[in-house]
RNA sequence: GGGCGCUUAGCUCAGCCGGUCCAGAGCGCCGCCCUUACAAGGCGGAGGUCGGAGGUUCGAAUCCUCCAGCGCCCACCA
């Protein structure tokens, strides 16, 4: 590595720069929290990708964020464990090996369930750390030796621990429900898996006859006539008195000819269709509890791929279930059965893998009763314990646990957590046994045991994710030091389905919630507002940000954009347009740092020197900026963490801060002066180096390196975390550097109003000049002079010169700028005008203000003390504005 | 059916438990500038009745009500 700064390019490269810096803290160790020193550390757990997934926005975004947060700590001094890992996700990684294996012509079948699951081990030791290193190449500071997998040793002790814990509480059941089910990938899925969409539909209205009166017949409506071969009964409503005779008779099946007992039931809305409902307990959940209240058979039409099953009439059997279903009413048609169809919106679940509709159907499987465990975690969130950022998904989330139904857990999958549940093969025996430790033989007769072939949903194991991977069930210094975490970052989406499960699992397991915080980041879209997918093909992929432009580009711009709660658009066709903020924030900072370097003194300059204005100035900014970012992390704003420093870093230290002091960094001024801004530039480049490392660790990092009297083994990962008190804060410096600046501008604005060359000196008449501006005038005339191009600064003149450029700051200065050869008195007068007709506007709504009994007595003393100042300081803008005026029109104007 | 969010400059978005906002940023646009850190840059500028209508208040982009458009979540909509 080298210091000579000379030998820097214009332009920041990031290429080499950052995989050699990360090397290093990896080889530093940089990363890894020790569980000894930790007294109070900061924890967070990554939310586990998919061991199938390839870096995509989402996670560079939600992982940033992470990282952000853990550099911050970290910094402070916290020993900071940020655990990464993956998740074997059941169907979809089990999708993906089947896909293959379809590619050869094979099914899972073919291979057994040993060889298939052997396979996809194989696959996932090939693939599995791929997200892993992608992690790496955005910079993330995850301890990689704690590196976990859902289904490693100890996480499947975990979730074998959980199932068993829970069936002996009572809490796990296996019984005949009502689920989802997924005809494609072959398993039960639990009611969040089952997204539901709005979907144009039809509404089938169809005459079942009576039994004892066949010229009778009742209309019943069904949105799929499909299942109508499984009704075993039909309801209405016990107190509706149209079909009071009609309870406790029998009508008759169209198409099939079994019997239907009409019963009555509270369910039934009179209100709605024909208030008679058609009764199919084995393919809806409602007609499944009025079918149990009243004793009615279950009929299961379909067979596990959705097609009809031998419990249908023969033309029906065979056929896919969206084929039956137009079968079903054509049949229904001739018969004369269908009386009417109309058209219908109503809500379609699908498999949330695969987006193929679900199928509500009978099943046996394995549930958790979830009422006794949402219980606490209501609690918790009520007590204030637990905090969501935004607030808002606090209510999502107590209104879900509300109303939380029961978990189905068991998967008809081969890939993930077997359940630990064995069956006595002996009928006549049935023992179920559920344990800790594989059994040999049924401990009531001694006979064979067959296991369940199911395993359990990927959720029921990332839902212990917060302490098994620190080692539960065993006591471990890591779960000891490290359980509860701190803050948990994700999406929204997974609320449900991982937020809350783990809050759940937290309390239960281990009596204390997981974390404190629950920040959830917005969605990552394109510049047409549409989430990014693999389908629609308008993702970005994260690793060829950082190809082109730089871990640190790809951070600064999701971090800029992920303003709490809101979705962050990027244009996918155009990444040169989406990451230019953050490339060209990284190339000004490189370039300020190029300029900087060569300035600072090798040995630190020695001792604190007399300090001038500027450096007071910016040294007084830096303590508000320190300020301010800090307690942007410390609320989870992170955008505004992207831009205090980005505003401090451009808007004040490189437009303002080192063009006021170049002159005297090249000893202008001497050498008092030199150092003095020499120590300045030092403590400050170095200060908002260390508030930028969270968000751009690598360039950061490798410009503090360059720092003259830094060591090279020295680090920013480490700390420290700047204090604002660190950095003196000096208000009077801070006015009179914005007096400067307003004057800056006005001599700017004037200059460029008039097309004056660039080259030109001005020379600059001053009158009423505040004391402000008198102190910055003082000690910074030289820096006007570079800033605005000034060669001559005159005070208390020309106040009768017309030709010329002329302002009124708002401290009231006057400003007058001898221009005879260039100005147009008219268009300099229209100017003035302009400019007083605006100051006189607010001076009438200021005195309407301080006018109105109510306000002076109403509000705050501190408000109309402003008022008054605002008032004051606009009173004599105007009265300087007027004389301006004057003097334009005076005898002898053009006009 | 219930609940929530959004609507601020041409675009993307901050600000929003009221006064420091004389409403900001980035991009885009217009003009000037290759001024020895940076043209991935500098300087100046134009551009907004803060979705609409009421209301509360001394004071509203910010709070309340209603309306319109967009989006999201939940729900046993046969």
């Amino acid at each position: 590595m080298t210091d000579r700064t000379d030998q820097l390019d214009t332009r920041y490269d990031p290429t080499e720069i950052e995989g050699r810096l990360y090397r290093r803290w990896l080889e530093a160790g940089y990363f890894h929290a020790d569980a000894s020193k930790a007294d109070d550390p900061y924890v967070v757990v990554i939310p586990p990708p998919n061991v199938t997934a390839a870096l995509h926005m989402g996670h560079g975004l939600n992982d940033t964020i992470q990282d952000v947060l853990v550099r911050w700590r970290r910094m402070q001094g916290r020993e900071t464990l940020w655990l990464p890992g993956t998740d074997h996700a059941g169907i979809a990684t089990q999708n993906v090996v089947e896909r293959q294996l379809a590619e050869e012509g094979l099914t899972r079948w073919d291979l057994g369930r040993e060889a298939f699951v052997e396979r996809v081990w194989a696959w996932v030791d090939e693939y599995g750390s791929r997200i892993i290193e992608q992690l790496e190449a955005i910079g993330c500071s995850c301890d990689w030796e704690r590196t976990r997998f859902t289904l490693d040793e100890g996480l499947s002790r975990a979730v074998r621990e959980v199932f068993v814990r829970l069936y002996e509480k009572g809490l796990v059941y296996r019984g005949q429900y009502i689920i989802n089910w997924c005809p494609r990938c072959g398993t039960a899925l639990s009611n969040e898996e089952a997204e539901h969409r709005e979907q144009a539909g039809k509404l089938w209205h169809i005459a079942y006859p009576l039994e004892d009166d066949p010229s009778r017949t009742v209309v019943v409506a069904t949105t799929r006539p499909e299942t109508m071969l499984g009704d075993t009964g039909l309801a209405v409503h016990p107190d509706d008195e149209r079909y009071a005779d009609l309870v406790g008779r029998t009508a008759i099946l169209p198409l099939v000819g079994r019997r239907l007992p009409i019963v009555a039931d509270e369910h039934v809305d009179p209100e709605f269709g024909s208030g008679v409902v058609k009764v199919t307990p084995a393919h809806d959940p409602n007609d499944f509890e009025i079918g149990r209240r009243h004793e009615l058979e279950t009929v299961d039409v379909m067979t596990d791929g959705a097609r009809m099953s031998d419990a249908v009439p023969e033309p029906f059997r065979g056929l896919d279930r969206f084929e039956a279903r137009d079968a079903v009413v054509a049949a229904l048609e001739e018969e004369g059965r269908l009386v009417r169809t109309e058209e219908h919106v109503h809500s379609v679940g699908r498999c949330y893998r695969c987006g193929t509709v679900v199928e509500p159907r009978l099943s046996l499987q394995w549930f958790v009763k979830m009422e006794p465990l949402a219980r606490p975690a209501l609690r918790a969130y009520r007590e204030g314990e637990l905090d969501f950022h935004p607030e808002r998904y606090g209510q999502i989330y107590e209104h879900w646990l509300e109303n939380i139904r029961d978990w189905c857990i068991s998967r008809q999958l081969w890939w993930g957590h077997r359940i630990p549940v064995w069956y006595c093969r002996d009928e006549a025996c049935g023992r179920e046994v559920v344990a800790r430790e594989d059994p040999d033989a049924c401990p009531d007769c001694d006979g064979p045991l067959d296991q369940d072939p199911d395993v359990l949903d990927t959720w029921f194991s990332s839902w212990l994710w917060p302490f098994s991977t620190l080692g539960w069930p065993e006591e471990t210094e890591d779960l000891e030091t490290f359980y509860p975490t701190d803050t948990l970052v994700t999406g929204a989406d997974i609320l449900f389905f991982w937020v809350a499960r783990m809050v759940m699992a937290g309390l239960e397991f281990m009596d204390d919630l997981p974390f404190t915080d629950v920040v959830l980041n917005g969605t990552v879209r394109d510049h047409q507002g549409r989430r990014m997918s693999k389908s629609l093909g308008n993702g970005i992929d994260p690793l060829e940000v950082v190809d082109r432009f730089g871990a640190d580009a790809l951070r600064f711009t999701l971090i800029r954009g992920a303003a709490l709660g809101t979705d962050l658009q990027l244009n996918h066709e155009d990444l040169g347009a989406a990451f230019q903020v953050g490339r060209n924030f990284a190339n000004k900072i490189w370039n300020a740092a190029r300029f900087a370097l060569p300035h600072l003194d090798a040995d630190g300059g020695g001792g604190e020197p007399e300090l001038e204005l500027a450096d007071r100035w910016i040294l007084s900014r830096m303590s508000s900026t320190v300020e301010s970012t800090t307690a942007a992390l410390d609320a989870f704003r992170m955008h505004e963490v992207a831009s205090s420093v980005y505003e401090f870093v451009w808007g004040e230290f490189c437009d303002w801060y080192l063009e006021l002091v170049k002159g005297r960094l090249a000893g202008e001024r001497g050498e008092e002066s030199r150092r003095a801004a020499a120590w300045t530039l030092r403590r400050v480049t170095e200060g908002w180096l260390r508030l930028l490392h969270p968000v751009m660790p690598f360039i950061s990092e490798a410009l503090y390196l360059r720092l003259p009297d830094v060591a090279p083994d020295a680090t920013l990962v480490l700390g420290p975390w700047p204090d604002p008190d660190d950095f003196p804060s000096d208000r009077p410096a801070e006015e009179a550097v914005a007096e400067l600046q307003e004057l800056v501008v006005a001599l700017r604005n004037a200059r460029s109003e008039y097309n004056i060359d660039p080259g030109r000196e001005l020379e600059v008449h001053l009158a009423s000049i505040s004391d402000g501006l008198a102190r910055a005038l003082g000690s910074e005339d030289e820096g006007l002079r570079r800033l605005a191009r000034v060669d001559r600064i005159e005070r208390d003149g020309a106040r009768g010169e017309r030709a010329g450029a002329h302002a009124v700051l708002r401290s009231g200065t006057e400003v007058f700028v001898p221009l005879a050869d260039v100005i147009d008195l008219d268009r300099e007068r229209a100017r003035i005008e302009e400019e007083l007709e605006r100051v006189e506007g607010l001076l009438r709504a200021s005195r309407r203000k301080l006018e109105n009994e109510d306000f002076l007595t109403k509000a705050p003393e501190e408000v109309v003390e402003r008022e008054r100042e605002k008032e004051r300081s606009l009173e004599e803008q105007k009265e300087h504005l007027s004389r301006k005026r004057d003097v334009l029109s005076g005898a002898g104007g053009s006009s």
